[in-house]
This record gives structure tokens, sequence and C-alpha cells, in this order.
RNA sequence: GGCGCCGUCGCCAAGUGGUAAGGCAACGGUCUGCAAAACCGUCAUUCCCCGGUUCGAAUCCGGGCGGCGCCUCCA
């Protein structure tokens, strides 16, 4: 069983094959900290880290960087623009973006360098390109000489003279010519800088990631991802001056995600959560009115690769979905899951072809419906079979794989009855809505029912139903929810 | 101008040569005092359009229409 990756650099799927076998490197380009994450940013955190958790489940032992891009021009202009000092806004952001992606349930990656404590493996990358004349100082910056690196526009499969003729960028003497880009930035007054053979400055934007992947994973590593957009010119000076340098291949694949789009549905709120066009969205104001987990469940919707139109609708589905899954399971729990059983292995198979196809977690979700309907099915089933009967048998084998595999999306992997009390409780505490006055309505509604006055217990589900929440009678007593 | 992506049921979406997964919604049913939830069933002879290749195409090729991205600091 292989996993079929889909490789930028080659432009196709191409089987993935470790360097050293069983082991795995991989670098997600990580956020620079100057403001909150946005959907955008959302996206390739939770696909690759499904991507990670897949990887581990397939038994390699893999090692995830991803670094925090804590120097930069941005951080630089917002902290003055606050009056603050660069290092603690980006600090602060840093932190933001750890609660974000842990309300996505997003893994911490194994290491998450920081430029700002990595001066002294920038420079020495700088200074040997500059030694071998791939580089040069120039007024206290140090630019790469594109020229001198023949693969350069291999990744993003752009040739170096289309890219000049079509060059938005302004002449500048400075360099020797205009593709050629800053690996090492001379200090302007008021900002943070550092010593170095060219003087006080800061590293440019690409270096880094060279610097950091080379020192924590090794050159070459196995995976680099990041968004599209990386792909030119952050992805492509990556490779430049890291082979230039080290004289050998850098990343071995590629893999890129897909963007998302904001798209007005036209379903009535949705300027309420996307503002006007073309403001982004955060993950904190998204978080304000929807669970992390609708929100991961709609990431891993759709592949990866392919875009994803973001709109309060589409949110709203896959919340409704994480909670019937939550739903089924729970149910199928409480009756079959007193004893365990090995998980189904078919199911098992067919998540895992989906998964070893370049991780089409929509796929993968697609076919995991069927065994959960089966498991919904037979939950619903009146009639008591003994325990060993082999629907029983059955039953606990298909939740064990649709809960072993839903784990490794790192969905619906929390205790269900739990989960949808607390999705419950939070919601109406986000509604101003004490549970506690429901439950009073409730008792009067059982009462007027026991009576058998069910013109007063319509009218008392009625009232609550206007307020979005819905009375709901079982054998066990009248649950409730609320409606989104 | 250069490079690239996308267009599949009302909505979301998988499928990249072998005869259209799945989810949501909708509709019918079971259950229920009635509902809801849950469960059962129905729901694309067809994949933006036109041509071509092929025994066979949503899938490959050519053209068109529509949407989008990148081309120096944006995931």
């Amino acid at each position: 069983m292989t996993i079929q990756i889909h490789d930028t650099l080659r432009g196709e799927k191409t089987e993935l094959v470790p360097l050293v076998p069983g082991q795995l490197g991989i670098y997600v380009c990580g956020p620079t900290t100057y403001d909150f994450a946005h959907v955008g940013n959302a996206r390739p955190y939770t696909a690759f880290d499904a991507v990670v958790r897949y990887l581990r489940f397939s038994g390699f032992t893999v090692k995830h960087a991803r670094n925090f891009t804590d120097v930069d021009d941005k951080i630089i202009r917002r902290a003055h623009e606050r009056n603050e000092d660069p290092f603690a806004l980006s600090a602060r952001y840093i932190d933001e973006f750890e609660s974000d992606m842990a309300s996505l349930g997003i893994q911490r990656p194994d290491v998450a360098p920081k430029v700002s404590e990595h001066l002294p493996e920038i420079i020495a990358l700088i200074t040997e390109l500059v030694a071998t004349d791939k580089a040069y100082a120039r007024h206290g910056d140090v630019y790469f000489r594109v020229r001198a690196f023949n693969g350069y526009g291999k990744l993003s499969h752009r040739n170096v003279d289309d890219l000049k003729s079509g060059a938005r960028v302004e002449v500048d003497d400075t360099k020797d010519d205009p593709l050629d880009f800053a690996l090492w930035k001379a200090a302007k007054p008021g900002e943070p800088f550092w010593e170095s053979p060219w003087g006080a400055g800061r590293p440019g934007w690409h270096i880094e990631c060279s610097a950091m992947s080379a020192k924590y994973l090794g050159q070459p590593f196995d995976v680099h991802a990041g968004g599209k957009d990386l792909v030119f010119p952050h992805h492509e000076n990556e490779i430049a001056q890291s082979e230039a340098a080290h004289g050998k291949e850098f990343a071995r694949y590629w893999i890129h995600n897909g963007f998302v789009t904001l798209s007005s549905d036209g379903v009535g709120d949705d300027a309420k959560i996307s503002k006007s066009k073309g403001t982004l969205l955060t993950i904190r104001a998204i978080l304000e009115r929807f669970d992390g987990e609708a929100l991961r469940a709609l990431l891993l919707s759709t592949h990866y690769r392919n875009p994803l139109a973001f709109s309060e609708q589409a949110l709203l589905d896959a919340d409704r979905r994480v909670e019937s899954v939550y739903t089924t399971l729970e149910a199928a729990g409480r009756k079959f899951g007193a004893r365990a059983e090995s998980a189904d292995e078919k199911v098992m198979a067919q998540f895992c072809e989906a998964m070893n196809d370049d991780f089409n977690t929509a796929e993968a979700l697609g076919r995991l419906a069927a065994p959960l309907s089966r498991l919904g099915e037979l939950a619903a089933k009146k009639s008591p079979k003994s325990p060993t009967s082999e629907e029983e048998r059955e039953a606990r084998s298909l939740l064990a794989a649709v809960r072993k595999a839903t784990g490794v999306l790192g969905l619906w992997d929390r205790d269900p009855a739990a989960r949808l009390l607390e999705r419950r409780t939070t919601v109406a505490a986000r509604l101003g809505l004490d549970p506690a006055t429901v439950e009073t309505a409730i008792a009067e509604r059982t009462a007027a029912r026991a009576s058998r006055d069910f013109a007063r217990a319509d009218a008392v589900r009625a009232a609550w139903l206007a307020k979005g929440v819905e009375l709901m009678d079982t054998p066990a007593g009248t649950t409730w929810r609320i409606l989104l």
C-alpha cells in the first residue's frame, strides 16, 4: 500500500517514498504573526494536520516543523502604528494563533521555530552564499543572484526570461538584476536589528525557512507544504538559496493547498460574518458563533488542493453534519459500546484507499457515510438481540472503524454524549440562554402532557421553537437542542 | 502579456479512459398524542458549450463561454 502525493515540482501525483524508510520530515510554512489568523490561514494548517495525522497512522515516524515568522516588515509596521514593541506584538499573536489552532483540533508541530531565535543559522547561510558569489552585499543589504542558480523557476514552472519581461518590479539600481531578492535587509532607524557581517539589519522574507528547515529536518528533507500563493516567489526562492548553498536537493516533495474564497450566498446573514467584500474574516470571528469542529469539518470536506468557497451556509451545513454524526455515534455507543471489537477491516481499507490517493479527505469522508448510516440503522433497531449476535458484533466493529478513521481526521474524536452536551450549553451561553429555564419549561410541558393537555404542551414547544430551541420527546424523556 | 487552476443534481462535493460516491435540502414512509430526532425509500441516461480521438470520455485533444489565482514579501 503506497501513498500517492501530488507534487508541485513534478506537476503530478507520485509515490511518496521517504528518504529514510519509516520516517518523514515535513515542513509547513507557518504564519507571519502581526494579526489574528484568518480563514485562509486555517486551511493549510488543518489540511496538513490531517496529512500528518494520517502519515503517523500509516506507521511513519513524522517530524513536523512549522515556523513562526516573527521578524517581518508587516510586524514592524503594525507595531509602529500601535506604538508597541514588535516582538511583544508578535509574541501576542503567536499566542492567539496557538489558541485558534487548538480550537480547530490542530496538533502542535514537533518544532515551532521562530525567526528571532535563529539569526546565527540565517547569517551562516547567507555568509555561505556570499562566499560563493551566489549572493552579494549592497549598501548593507544582501541579494541572492537569481541568474546564478539555473534551476530557478522549476517549482512554479516559469522561466526566468518570462519573469523578467512581466516583472512588475520597479527598476532598482542597487540590484544587479531585477529578479534578485533580498536575503538580508539593512536596518532603518527605529527598526529592530541584529549585527551581521554586512552591518546591522534583519533577515529577508525567504531565508528563514531555508535555514530553519535545514536545521530541524536536514538536507534534503521529505515534504515541504504551504499555501498555493507561496509557490512563487517564496518557495521558489527557498529552493534557489538552499540548493545554491548546500549543493543538494532542498525538499523532495512539495504540496500546496488551494485558496479559501469568501462567497456571499445570499442567505441573509452572510454579510455579518464575511463583512464587506475583500475583508478578511478571522478564525476568531467564526469561533464566536460556530464550533471549531464545524469549521474543521468544512475545511476537510473538499480536497485540499481545490478552492473552497467559504460561506455562512456552508458552515451551517458542516455544523449540522458534525452534530448528526455525533448523534449517531452517541446512539451506537450507548447500545453497543460496552464491548470492544476490532475495527472493521473493509471500512478501514476503504478509508485508507481514499487517503492514500493524495490525502483525499473528501473522498474518505464520503466512504465513511455508508458504515455510519449502517451504524445508525443498527442502533435504531428496536428488538434487542443477544450481545453476541452477529449484528451486534458487526455494529461494534463498524463503530470501532468509524471512530478510528474519523479520529485520524481529527473529527468526531470526542466523547459523543459529552460533546453534544457541551455544544448545547456553549451555544446556549452564546445566545444568552439559561439551560435551567429550558428545563423548567420541559417540566411544565411534561406535566401538561401527562394530563393530556396537548394544546398546552404544544404551545410551550412552539414558544421555545420560536426562540430557536427545539424540544424533542424521547422514550427517556424530553431533550432539547438549539437550532443555529 | 506570461504561468496555472476551476466549471459534475436546488446547494456542497468525489470521481482524471470503462459506463455518475457521499452529504445537505426536498419528497414519500416508519415511529410519535402531534412534532422533532432517528431509521427506511425516492431523487443526475448525465457531468458549461461545440468539435475531435477512442470499441468506449465527466475524464484525453482542439476551440469557445464563464469564474478564479500567481507573476517580490499574501495560507
